[in-house]
DNA sequence: TATGAATGAGCTTTCATTCAT
DNA sequence: AATGAATGAAAGCTCATTCAT
């Protein structure tokens, strides 16, 4: 016993390794369950989508699914939260940045339209939140708000600084978010134009008519 | 229409007034039966709305509904075509009317505004056509691309006659129909501005950035 | 049609009685339900008997019973109705005739243990109520302490006329109830002792220690 | 076995010394195993209670359970065994005590009203031994006759030496044990009586009719 | 000895749809 | 035109049990 195991170098070395190795396996997996949940529940939506599809993809059975998930509305919360994720990662990166208002709007409007070319990011908007109880709905909803609340600051920022023209911050805001959120819509992965350069026309086609150039 | 109602003292004298008003009694419950369904669908979605629910708000039961529709996708598919033709009515309407792309695209924005502030029109953006039978689905896109068309056919011809400035047609087509479709999302009824005011200043703010007034 | 109609004679001497025929023919099956449902949770517990079974039985299928009850709760709930009113039945009945504690009680006896010779009185105490939703576990309960009140009642009642020897009440009155219930554990269908011999019996040997013969 | 283990120097001085322990400490697990387990099968049913359950108990996990059972019928059988012996214990003490049938009878129900005091005693009558595969349950229901038998050949025998009136024996040992074995459906651990005393007063009350005091 | 992961079997419940009436 | 009853299919979830480690 002793012998065979003095073979295995790293266990001496390390005794936390295996496991921070199965943890981090079991992380592996459990975005991975992720990973194929969201692509199903694009595709097909979530009621559609059953459990037993999202495991038979990962080549395991339906109850192993439970071993990283309480139920079916969790793996949808914890899509929701990637994308939100992102999403905030945007908000978040435009606020520690220098510059006015229009710059950071139109840095905001990249991120975005960026989240929104991603499975995480299109989950967000293309998966109806309705399916979800009341409490995960409650929370997933704070967080589009807060997004929502990004737009508008920096909108508000931009008027203030001048470098965005006086206009109805709530109504562009929605229009702005609105026309990136549709990316998710019609974005064809293989089409012809990337998503950086969507990402990069939208940034200035959304503020063409509020920047102030003048 | 006048005339045939203007008959109707006298059932005897013609035997095919009750049929008239038989079919026009089917088509009221017709009717009733989409509008109760677009509602509960665009309240909880199609799938987790059961014909139960439908059949029971307008106080029958599951199967009489199978007397107006051949099964639940019929059902979404007529609402559909009700929040298509609404669409669709918009866009003839401006296509009918004189005036350069840009007062064309601002009415269709104005119309098309409007259609989301309806339940049918919502029903087009907010259910995923995806639960749609591969045929249903098909003729459901068409009619989205058509809307689609027309935005792009309203801006390439305010280009052309020199109303609208130079610009990416299709993506600045998917930014206004997007900034649209959205507000089939956040439009509350009780809001603070009417579906009329949301489209008068849609119909200027989404066009802010491409018309050439100079 | 009117024709038709004419030639079916019941259907004009009585219009209701199809109306009843379908309510019967529903209460019909209802219980035939609560009696193959009763007879498997005795024979195998609750929780080993799947609605498959009962439906099986019955020569319908699972989803079948869901005409009839609400849920499995509710199966069970209505079989401890069942043998709750065949219970109480015993009860009013000798509360409602003439005689002295000791009568009463004796009359009790036997009627409580001719229920224990049933199926839906055997239910009540071979079916554990931990199964029910609490709310449903606390009607049951509150009709089982209804029948222990009876025993306490007559057992006081007795001792004050006389006709019962003083004693605990209260653990007389358990004595005498485990005594019965235990029937339900072990009478054999096809026994030696008839239920009605066994009833008799009974009352006489659970009120010789306390009956005040002097 | 002991050579090798002879290598660990403290183990030399007594080298079974650590066997026996590791027997005790097992024998001590798997007694814990089963109170934890008896518990909440009383508190929830066996069907209902998970061997999860059973093992976040014990601050283990539920494969584990398996080094010392082999399944979960044998947890049940194991704790109807612990029961078992508590019972017969009682009827074997009785047994070796002079005195005569009414004595020992009298003895026999303090025995067994103690033992429906406890845990494993009262699971004897309240779980259903019905979840046990045959062969399980055709022993579970031998140790059950035997104590039934040790009733009746008390009262047999105090009829015979005169201590007890003669009587239906059968239905005479039914209605005490089921008196007894109701204790457990009704006993509360904080009530009014303790143990002992409804002891006392059962082994009183349930032989009052029989006795021959004359 | 103990664990995490996985499985197979099974259960209750829901629902669109059909059919006799 | 409308109903009550019934069904087939499927879904989410639980759990005892096994196994590699």
């Amino acid at each position: 016993m002793t012998r065979s195991r003095s073979r295995k170098v790293p266990d001496i070395t390390s005794p936390w390794e295996p496991f921070e190795d199965r943890r981090r396996a079991r992380d592996i997996k459990r975005e991975a369950v992720l990973r194929v949940a969201v692509h199903l529940f694009l595709e097909q939506g979530y009621d559609r989508t059953s459990l037993n599809e999202v495991a038979e993809r990962l080549n395991i059975t339906k109850p192993a699914l439970y071993n990283y998930f309480a139920n079916k509305e969790e793996i949808l919360v914890e899509c929701y939260s990637l994308g939100q994720e992102l999403s905030e990662g945007a908000l978040t990166r435009m606020r520690e940045q220098d510059g006015d208002g229009l710059f950071r709007l139109r840095g905001l409007i990249r991120g975005h339209a960026l989240t929104m070319a991603q499975d995480f990011g299109q989950c967000l908007v293309r998966i109806d939140d309705r399916v979800l109880s009341p409490e995960a709905r409650r929370e997933v909803r704070a967080g589009k708000r807060l997004i929502d609340a990004g737009f508008r600051a920096f909108i508000s920022e931009g008027i203030a600084d001048g470098s965005i023209r006086p206009c109805d911050v709530k109504l562009t805001a929605f229009a702005i978010a609105g026309a990136l959120n549709w990316i998710g819509h019609w974005l064809q992965p293989d089409g012809d134009r990337s998503p950086e350069q969507i990402a990069d026309e939208m940034a200035l086609r959304l503020t063409e008519g509020i920047a102030n150039t003048a």
